[in-house]
DNA sequence: GCTATTATGTTGGCATTGCTTACATTAAAG
DNA sequence: CTTTAATGTAAGCAATGCCAACATAATAGC
């Protein structure tokens, strides 16, 4: 038996705490050897402590990428409060997922794929940001059924694809060395080209003029 | 001792049918639950068989990439002969990573950015591919220095990252539900519009010249 | 205030896994 | 034919996820 005699036998903020010590953790050593027994110890709390807050490590996983997304979310909503313009979400976008690459990671893992909806309340809110911000520059609604649904489907991919792959490129450092780097933070503003319904795009689509 | 009358002791095709085994194994159980000993096992061989192919984990699963790199140039290349252009190649790709989701994933996970280049032979070979025929389309040089060289770097991260980021988003089912499903292929032919150096853009550009 | 209930943390333990060391078998080189 | 290198095996350690049984503390009902 450890001597406790100074020490709390309940934590008090344990969950708490251990999404915090996750953040650092991932990003120092990578998800992928995250352990939830070593984060106990960090926490200096026993080995399965972690199990009365999280059911497995999986969920523990899916619990940081929600925090991600209040993250996101919140910095998206601070840009938007600033007046800024879809240009402004895209740099504000790379910012976040460059500042804290592993949690974008993971926030975008297999993993949350085959996640329970009701765990990630916060994803669905951060993106529905991003999505009404892209349909008011393009002049999209967001509701709409039918055909301009799912024109506006389309480009809100576009966009979106466009700005996560940009990120992802970065942050996995996938970008071959023996071409110059790129200017992430100017290609991020240019978001904007592929959430505005472009004429000549929309025209490609039924006549394909290049080439 | 087991019983190996009717087997051989050296298994001689063990490194390339673990390659096999893993493709199937990630495609169904997820990446992060592959294991070398379960494989060892499937092979019918020693728990630590594989140990004689390959350093450790991570550096099966880079083999496993590079396999993957190769496959998707073999595919590449065949669209190339047909005198396939961008909107092709966009096509392929798509086609390449809905059809092997967890290996074009481990193709670019967090594994990869800190991989020794020299495991990683067919990578380069692909991206050049794919470069080349962007290049071709877009009247750009591969090899140009100074100013034109990095406008090409960043035509290219457009380029790729638009793919790139289009096709995880389709394979981490991470589109909201609540839109229509994008035309994910139709998307994909898009990539000239990313490839081409659009005057609208280049215009832009130039209005904000760097940073 | 006292007690019952629930939330939270601990201890011990099992199975799986990665990986190391020492040894066995076979193929290939000389 | 002998030697050597390549390939596979056996045994075992440490770390981890997770389960079951138990301990402690906070809280609610009376």
């Amino acid at each position: 038996m450890k001597d406790r005699s100074l020490e709390r036998y309940h934590h008090g903020e344990l969950k708490e705490e251990l999404i915090r010590l996750g953040r650092v953790a991932i990003e120092r050593d990578g998800i992928a050897s995250l352990s939830l027994r070593a984060l106990a110890a960090e926490a200096g709390v026993s080995k399965t402590a972690p199990y009365r807050h999280f059911p497995d490590r999986d969920a523990f996983l899916v619990a940081l990428a929600n925090e991600g997304f209040r993250l996101l979310a919140q910095e998206l909503e601070r840009v938007l409060a600033e007046g800024g313009a879809v240009p402004a979400m895209g740099r504000a976008y790379m910012a976040f997922a460059s500042a804290h690459p592993a949690l974008y990671r993971l926030m975008h893992s297999e993993l949350l794929a085959n996640a329970a909806p009701a765990q990630l309340t916060e994803a669905r809110r951060s993106m529905q940001l991003l999505g009404e911000s892209l349909a008011r520059a393009g002049g999209w609604k967001l509701g709409a059924d039918g055909e301009a649904g799912r024109r506006f489907a389309n480009e809100a991919a576009a966009a979106w694809g466009y700005i996560h792959g940009l990120v992802m490129l970065r942050i996995d450092r996938l970008f071959p060395a023996w071409l110059p780097e790129p200017d992430w933070e100017g290609l991020a503003e240019r978001l904007t080209a592929h959430s505005a319904p472009r004429a000549s795009t929309r025209r490609k689509k039924a006549a394909r003029p290049t080439h």
